[in-house]
DNA sequence: TCGAATTAGTGGCATATGCCACTTTCGGCG
DNA sequence: CGCCGAAAGTGGCATATGCCACTAATTCGA
């Protein structure tokens, strides 16, 4: 029964799941902005920062770069976020928000807010941070393979 | 301050942000078979039915059919499952392993079970469980949005 | 100072997911 | 019966993510 009723071992399948559950439902709430949840962290993220580069936002968010830079496009396009060279390394393309997308940015955080306490308040606040600290911690892991092929 | 500090408190950036994260790891363990953490689980919940229909799958992965569907293509196409009518309901469409697909899953089973055994290693069994349990039940929340405003 | 190694991104390709608009079947109901 | 509404999938469209191969810009060592 443990494994015969749907892998509920799997760690990775069991939050896969639940991201896509728990997704849908700050989506729900998101949508009258227009922006994902996934779209709404990012521009979160750069708003914190300064102006920062594809790398470190990346980094934070651990995604892969060209991940991100796929995802970046349509915020682009939208003319919520620009980019523009580093001064000092011109490998380095920064990131920030423009007007427009700090308004959208402000619209959608009441749109979250009301995703999060009405999530928080199902499954209580303390709950919830313990939950999102052990995501932290599981995010930090340096999980390795054990070497597969030493060879050599 | 509490969001300036990266929108930590977000439970669903911090869910996905992990899920990224555990799912490069245990992508990075199934390579060898060919197959990604999702499509893994997927076979899985296949093999673990009686040839469930389409959208059994769909409610016990938490997903939406036609996000289902077209996961499921890649599958069939590399003939690790196929599909066919139910005898009693045509609307119905029923899955099931093919030969093949049931030695790709054993294959990639004996793979996931390094990626597993691993990351308890590193977490502890127990708070990996412990984990789960909050996982599952997080998915299982009944969410609804407060009515939305009916404005004006 | 020049070329190898490294770093930061880009583009292409493939899968992962969702929503919406349809189409096909069923299951009632008058 | 025959029509309507519900149920199960499909296809198209758009974003989410990753990997790989490549390019451009830097850094470093001889």
């Amino acid at each position: 029964m443990s494994e015969a009723d749907g892998f509920s071992r799997c760690n990775n399948a069991t939050l896969r799941r639940t991201a896509r559950r728990l997704g849908r439902f700050y989506d729900d709430a998101l949508a009258p902005s227009g922006l994902k949840g996934t779209q709404f962290g990012l521009l979160f993220q750069i708003s914190v920062g300064a102006d920062p580069a594809m790398g470190a936002i990346a980094e934070a968010l651990i995604m892969d770069l060209s991940a991100l830079g796929h995802t970046l496009k349509p915020l682009v396009r939208d003319g919520y976020v620009e980019t523009f060279p580093d001064k000092d390394d011109r490998r380095v393309k920064r990131v920030r928000l423009t007007p427009s997308g700090q308004a959208k940015l402000d619209e959608a955080i009441k749109l979250w807010s009301v995703a999060q306490r009405q999530f928080e308040a199902m499954i209580g606040a303390e709950q919830a941070a313990k939950l999102r600290a052990t995501l932290d911690e599981v995010a930090a892991l340096k999980l390795e393979l054990p070497a597969a092929t030493p060879s050599s």
